[in-house]
RNA sequence: GCUCCGGUGGUGUAGUCCGGCCAAUCAUUUCGGCCUUUCGAGCCGAAGACUCGGGUUCGAAUCCCGGCCGGAGCACCA
């Protein structure tokens, strides 16, 4: 008996635990963020911070913050307020608390004060080239010299020089072995104009401080962030030093690759602005939303990044794994319906049974979803490229002999088709059809007929055109159904 | 160039910390077969990998050294 319990329950968690390793430190009252920048909406390599992180929360039941870092005006997608959230969403993700960088200021003043105060931070007026000069070399500035009182002048004035004139500096170690680790920047001026903020500002933090400042106030347990921010979190770890703050668990993982798809968020904009791409969930672009609107199911990208884990060899992803996983997901769900692209009417010569109705299931794995009616008279269409010689079985109606222009009558019955070894094509009705359009991964359409009975479908409907593919429903025009392509 | 980090089938992973039970897991992929009916779905089966060279050891995917390859960082971006 205990055999069975152990059984039953190694069975459940498989498909979950996989993938995702045990996350190191506490496991209690764990809270961990999604932190991205809004510049656009979410890529799919942002799930590949925002997945481990929802997962680690759900496993461990903590708390998950979405914080919006706008910080960098000048990187401020104002949409992406809206988007990021909806993106999230469609993965399954519901952060607990949503906090916004910008409405932080104050408190980042506050503690940029206090490192000045403890010796900890200067005010820096060298010029980025002569102070890169002397870093490089191991030698401090001038201005580290500074008393906490002079530094405490000049950042009282901080808010009325220039750009450019001074930054605010968190000290670390002027011999350290890597030069970027050295007298890191905390705070910058910048006169530009803010989304939220408008102008109300003109002293910003700089990632490093901000995010160090909010994961520390926030309570964060763990970290995890791309390999790219390794030299960040050794940043980081000066100012918590400087204020005596325990340090969270950082976790890196490696880079994302994309097969085909390199767009970058900046790029994907930019086509968009010049009508190269519809919008941000054009086909062809790597966004969520676009992935979203071709009938890829969220669970896809979310399985997927959850067994690709939180190591720090980078990865890439292909599509044809992503489309294997999706259509576990599709296949059972899709109905199955006739397509022809390019449709050519066509009359069976030699047909004389009159006017039948055939019908076959809309899942045949599933017959108690129904069926669809197809009627036959001998006239039908048929896509251009099923029509060459050979003796073909137009699906559950008639086998056909076709012969240039002339298509007559063979036989109907399956077995005979069979026999001949006849290949299976669909067909269209010319009584009950329906104008598709099919929009590819390429941004390329398909155009041709459907069966009438697609006239059931909503938006957002997946289906299978048989020996095409699965597409999703987008779009429900008067004259016209128009699917986006999933993948075969 | 400097600093740091990686390298298991085509792709994504398990195993690496605590060497043997690994002639290496699972998924996807590819190929083959099956199917009273998707030449493109489904079902079944098969194929395919420890980056290389040394060393330690009775024994190494696992430990050590070196090479090769790949990646990241080196901002008043995040």
């Amino acid at each position: 008996m205990e055999r069975l319990g152990i059984e039953v329950e190694d069975k459940k968690p498989k498909a979950k635990e996989v993938g995702l390793q045990e996350l190191p430190g506490t496991h209690e009252n764990i809270v961990l963020r999604f932190a991205p920048n809004p510049s656009g909406p979410l890529h799919i390599g942002h799930s590949r911070a925002a997945v481990p992180n929802a997962e680690y929360v759900k496993r461990h039941n903590g708390k998950l913050i979405l914080r919006i870092e706008d910080t960098d005006p000048k990187r401020v997608y104002e949409p992406a307020y809206e988007m990021i959230p909806e993106d999230l969403e469609w993965l399954g993700i519901k952060p607990d608390e949503v906090i916004y960088q910008s409405d932080r200021f104050e408190i980042y003043y506050d503690y940029a004060r206090q490192l000045i105060e403890k010796g900890a931070a200067y005010m820096c007026t060298c010029d980025g080239a002569t102070f890169k000069e002397l870093k490089d070399n191991c030698k401090p500035c001038p201005c580290r010299d500074n008393s906490v009182e002079e530094n405490l002048e000049l950042w009282d004035k901080f808010d009325t020089m220039d750009a450019g004139e001074a930054v605010l500096r968190v000290k670390t170690d002027i011999n350290h072995k890597n030069p970027a680790i050295r007298d890191w920047v905390a705070m910058r001026i910048v006169d530009e104009e803010h989304p939220r903020l408008g102008t109300k500002y003109r002293l910003y933090p700089m990632m490093n401080f901000s995010v160090a400042v909010d994961d520390h106030l926030l309570g964060l347990t763990h970290v995890l962030r791309g390999k790219d921010h390794l030299a960040n979190t050794e940043k980081q770890k000066y100012l918590y030093d400087h204020m005596g703050w325990d340090v969270p668990e950082y976790i890196h993982y490696g880079r994302l690759k994309m097969e085909d798809i390199a767009l970058s968020t900046s790029k994907a904009m930019e086509g968009i602005e010049e009508g190269t791409y519809s919008g941000w969930d054009d086909p062809r672009l790597g966004t969520l939303r676009a992935i979203a609107r071709r009938g890829i199911d969220p669970r896809t990208i979310y399985d997927l990044i959850t067994e690709m884990g939180v190591k720090m060899a980078d990865s890439a992803i292909s599509w044809k794994k992503i489309y294997g996983l999706n259509r576990n997901f599709l296949e059972p769900v899709a109905n199955r319906y006739f397509f022809c692209e390019n449709p050519q009417l066509i009359e069976v010569e030699g047909y004389d049974d009159g006017s039948v109705d055939i019908e076959r299931p809309l899942h045949a794995d599933h017959l108690d979803r129904g069926n669809r009616i197809l009627p036959f008279d001998g006239k039908v269409y048929l896509a251009e490229s099923d029509i060459k010689d050979g003796i073909f079985r137009l699906m559950d109606a008639v086998n056909v002999n076709i012969n240039g222009e002339e298509i007559t009558y063979h036989s109907t019955s399956f077995e005979d088709a069979r026999e001949i070894k006849a290949r299976i094509i669909q067909w269209v009705p010319v009584d009950d059809n329906v104008n598709v359009k099919i929009v590819m991964d390429d941004a390329s359409t398909k155009e041709g007929l459907g069966e009438g009975a697609l006239r059931d479908l909503e938006v957002g409907d997946v289906v299978q055109f048989e020996r095409v593919g699965f597409a999703r429903l987008d779009e429900i025009k008067d004259d016209e159904l128009v699917f986006y392509y999933a993948h075969k």
